[in-house]
DNA sequence: CTGAAAGCGCTTACAG
DNA sequence: CTGAAAGCGCTTACAG
């Protein structure tokens, strides 16, 4: 490969000069320049590598995307998609290159986070992208270590929250507890819960009391906090509230605890921590011909596009907004800003056609 | 930043050494490797940088997609993110990074190709990735002299198509034969076409019979091209049937065009080179009031999720199998396999509620 | 305005 | 099994 000493030797200066040409062009005649940019064409030069720049230069000219899990996974989740469409809705993406960082973080690499972290794992990690924005990850996963020992800037997505990184993200407590709210204001008393994954070790089925004090996943740490703060408000001990973990964040995860939620209990709602977990339920009262709203009501989260389709009633969060404003902070950052804070989006309750008051109405417990 | 001489220093070993207990640990004693691994962890060493291994090793641990126009474009359009979701399936991807790489190739990036070319402009082309999956470039592209010039493993996808470099992609001169023999079939004769973009000048309007023989972007020539063949086999003169360029790949940019396609000519049919052009046809025929099929029939090209939604008759084209088959193919490249040939996938016309025999049923040519 | 020199952080033959 | 040395392609103070 043609080299900038090549285009040098061949235009008879400095490679010190060639570089100039191509960065700083001001600081060479006119002259000059057009000579060493015609020996360059001449020699089919493609201009500086950016990995010998970078070395010097510290700067890449990319950004990254770090996603838990696959990107094949990535790009199922709708979620996911809609903070991708946030994020490059940002001008500066004209310029840079957006990396998706995939990070699989199942059981194995929890098992074994010393050598993921020691080896590098990901190319992610290795210093590939010049900021990242980080989105859904456990409280302690190693590559967060990884990006602060690099001192590469971050923001961070929804999880985790760390001292002195920005957060964006909803206030996923409040937002719980109107999930909660919602189905008991309707009369409904005998409530199951369904989560997607408190731990990523692996676990799938109902959870018991020691784990719902022992979650490492912000996101759905804060709202099952919030479920527990409004059920006990109500008087009701949210230990008993039946309560399963997908472990996944797919449907078919899903559906297989719903149904073992609607096997074992006899609930006449069902609360859920994420449209797509709210879709399965669906799904599964019509496998048992359960009639939604009369026979079971389901409420989501995230009034992600197949909310509407499947006329959900579910808590609607900005996540285009979040990819947006988060790669507005992540720029700010790389330019040397050192007053980012984080920022909780607004959320809202949206009732559409999947929730209503129980069938065989119930005495509410103050009637009593 | 810590260094793997810091590391080196600190452990009382060569700097290769710290290296190989990371590339390459069978190299050492298994204690040698332990006492490196745990002076690392002591003094916080976040694994060898990827640019300085770079630099000598020639490999980055990313592939590159490079993209038309903007990231948030891509985004937006339905058959880029098809694509993109067959790419992400392959498994390599768990290893490797995906980079996504714009390229906003408007007016005036064309103006001046030899500056864009020469600064690098994007990162993308200054080396940032191991390999590259381009899509849908025109054939002079600045962009494609650069990869070839730096060696890059390439696969293209749709266009241009470039000697040595494999392709991706479909008949499309037959299936754009197929588009209009469906529609002639059903006895139109009125019929006028909705391209895309054959050249990126900026022209949007109708398109002169000079320029119909002058464009420079693979896909919508061979379709343009397989529109002249089937006409003329009809023993139409194809220069006089209306064809109006949209210019750009948008709907609302297809809906200007379609309007004075429609307010110049009483067609009864349009034939266009994307979905997204037919469902604006669909938008500007439901403005005036005329309907679809019964007084207007329009035909699509891709079958994206939304063809199905607007009962759009169509040509499928598999675009995620094209974005999996890039991808394979893009690594068996890489790998040093030098027997990768282009492939052109299966297409098929599928038709649904758009189009049907026209109104006032004229009689056929050939009966005359 | 121009150029020579140092060095960014690593890997990899090569010698022992 | 281990280490010293060269060098990957560039940028950037620095000196002139």
């Amino acid at each position: 490969m043609t080299t900038m000493k090549d285009v040098a030797l061949a235009a008879g200066v400095s490679q010190a000069a060639v570089s100039y040409a191509y960065s700083r062009p001001s600081k060479l005649s006119a002259g000059q320049v057009r000579h060493i940019m015609q020996t360059a064409a001449r020699l089919g030069y493609p201009g500086p590598n950016i990995v010998g720049a970078s070395l010097r230069s510290g700067k890449v000219g990319a950004i990254g995307v770090m996603l838990m899990d696959t990107l094949a996974y990535a790009f199922t989740d709708p979620s996911t998609k809609l903070l991708l469409e946030g994020v490059v809705q940002s001008h500066k993406l004209n310029e840079l290159a957006l990396t998706l960082l995939p990070l699989p973080h199942d059981a194995a690499s929890l098992a074994a986070p010393k050598r993921r972290m020691a080896d590098g794992g990901q190319s992610a990690l290795r210093g590939l992208v010049d900021g990242v924005i980080v989105h859904s990850l456990p409280d302690d996963h190693p590559a967060l270590l990884v990006l602060r020992s690099r001192d590469i800037p971050m923001v961070i997505v929804d999880a985790p929250r760390l001292p002195g990184v920005p957060l964006v993200g909803i206030r996923d407590r409040e937002a719980a507890r109107e999930q909660v709210r919602h189905v008991m204001g309707l009369g409904h008393s005998e409530i199951g819960v369904i989560v997607e994954r408190l731990r990523p070790d692996g676990h799938r089925g109902e959870v018991s009391v020691a784990r719902r004090h022992d979650m490492v996943e912000r996101v759905n740490r804060e709202r099952v906090e919030g479920y527990r703060e409004e059920f006990e408000s109500a008087g009701v001990d949210f230990d008993k509230i039946p309560m399963f973990e997908a472990g996944a964040f797919d449907e078919d995860s899903a559906a297989l605890v719903i149904r073992e939620l609607l096997d074992g209990h006899d609930v006449t709602a069902i609360v859920t921590t994420s449209d797509t977990m709210a879709i399965a339920a669906l799904k599964v009262a019509r496998e048992r011909d359960m009639r939604v709203p009369e026979d079971l009501s389901i409420i989501g989260f995230d009034d992600a596009p197949d909310a509407e389709t499947f006329d959900l009633t579910t808590i609607h969060q900005p996540m285009v907004d979040k990819g947006h404003i988060a790669a507005t902070m992540l720029f700010e950052l790389m330019s040397g800003s050192t007053e980012v804070d984080s920022v909780m989006l607004p959320h809202h309750l949206i009732v559409r056609g999947t929730t209503a008051p129980p069938r065989t109405r119930k005495v509410p417990r103050s009637h009593k």
